[in-house]
DNA sequence: CGTGCCAGGTGCCGT
DNA sequence: ACGGCACTTGGCACG
């Protein structure tokens, strides 16, 4: 990983077009060719970038650049599409470089995946007398979160998210409208099951008839464990 | 901001919980004090991060971890919430701090924003006499992003898009069968205009009964040009 | 300040 | 390769 501290301009030009006026940033060259210009705050997000698979490639400026001051021209151009991202390097503050490795990669816990899980196990949040019948069940746009049966059998689906947002509530919409067709599922309920669910995603999720189940993550992780212990 | 090259684990804990192995990587810290973990290779974003506002502490290791070989425990505390960044240095490769000043930002130029201004102002790519009411045209549920009338003073619902996907057909009509509701608009005809309309999204606002419209970005800006030179 | 929507989204996993 | 979908999504603009 190379890393250059610089005074630069840079323009991007692809999926849109975009400049960046002069000034002083970090530059990040990462072994795979993909380049980060990084301002000194802002986010995680870089001013231009370029990601991989891409070629950068260094050369002297022409006149008119050169006029102005700049003493280098980096092109980084994306392998597959006509992306490209031009630096203009005015004045190289400091340069270095180094040998990382491959990373090992990041152990992440507590996404979704696990919140489908504590509530597959935990069916009866649903209410009373719930059963599973399976997980990602399958249907032809897409497997549906859980697939369950309320007391009295009648077919429940749930779409579980960490945030209830209006696209889940489309989502879950458009697989009730397929398993709805199957003669052996019908009709089936809807259940939106997400740790917070905004406003305007309740809204629209009680006017197609779609109860709305709040998921406590502590709690239920809680429950996990006190089972866990009990064997 | 400074750049720290350094062998290193990490752990995030917050809206999930996540671990990062021991192994050489870049640490950015910005001036605002966000924190940024780089591997070398991925695309620009980090392994784990941190966002302002928050504030870096540098501790020395318990008893456990320097046994394991840390040297420094850096613990970034996000100001407002409990989400956590623990980074554990093991070994320093190199340490550099550059002052960079106050970036003077991007300026972007193809966006959403714009093509639905030039739309508007060309109103007429949706058809022969047509006029326009307004942009983000409000509604209970957010804003259309243009409301015209036809040459013979039926409304038209626009829904903009850069790329045209069948999120934006969902999108279009949960507008439409709002504004259908409203005896002063209804019938309203639905227009779906993007840069690129994905075949299923076509088929879908086609089922819906909603037109679909190619836009030509680079014609539509020409056309903007050459009506400003006429001032 | 919350709420919705765009993003050069990126990444992951399925057909 | 394309499509669907989650993401510590982040970021912005507007009520």
């Amino acid at each position: 990983m190379r890393v250059v501290i610089a005074r630069c301009a840079a323009r991007y030009t692809g999926r849109l077009s975009a400049t960046l006026p002069l000034a002083t940033r970090a530059i990040m060259v990462k072994a795979d060719g993909s380049v980060l210009l990084h301002s000194d705050g802002g986010s995680y997000k870089p001013l231009n970038w370029m990601s991989p698979p891409c070629t950068l490639r260094i050369t002297d400026p022409d006149a008119d650049a050169a006029a102005g001051g700049a003493r280098q021209l980096w092109v980084v151009q994306h392998a597959k599409t006509d992306d490209r991202l031009e630096i203009e390097i005015h004045e190289v503050i400091a340069d270095t470089e180094h040998e990382l490795g491959v990373d090992p990669g990041l152990i992440k816990d507590g996404v979704e995946a696990h919140l489908q899980e504590l509530l597959a196990e935990q069916i009866t949040l649903l209410g009373e007398g719930h059963t599973l019948v399976r997980r990602e069940y399958p249907t032809a746009i897409g497997p549906v979160d859980i697939l369950a049966r309320d007391s009295i059998g009648r077919a429940v689906a749930v779409e579980v998210k960490r945030r209830g947002d209006i696209d889940g509530v489309e989502q879950l919409t458009r697989y009730l409208e397929l398993l709805n067709r199957d003669p052996l599922l019908a009709p089936v309920q809807g259940v939106f099951a997400a740790q917070e669910i905004k406003p305007q995603a309740r809204v629209l999720a009680e006017d197609r008839g779609i109860r709305c189940l709040v998921l406590d993550y502590e709690s239920m992780k809680g429950a996990e464990d006190l089972s866990s212990r009990l064997f």
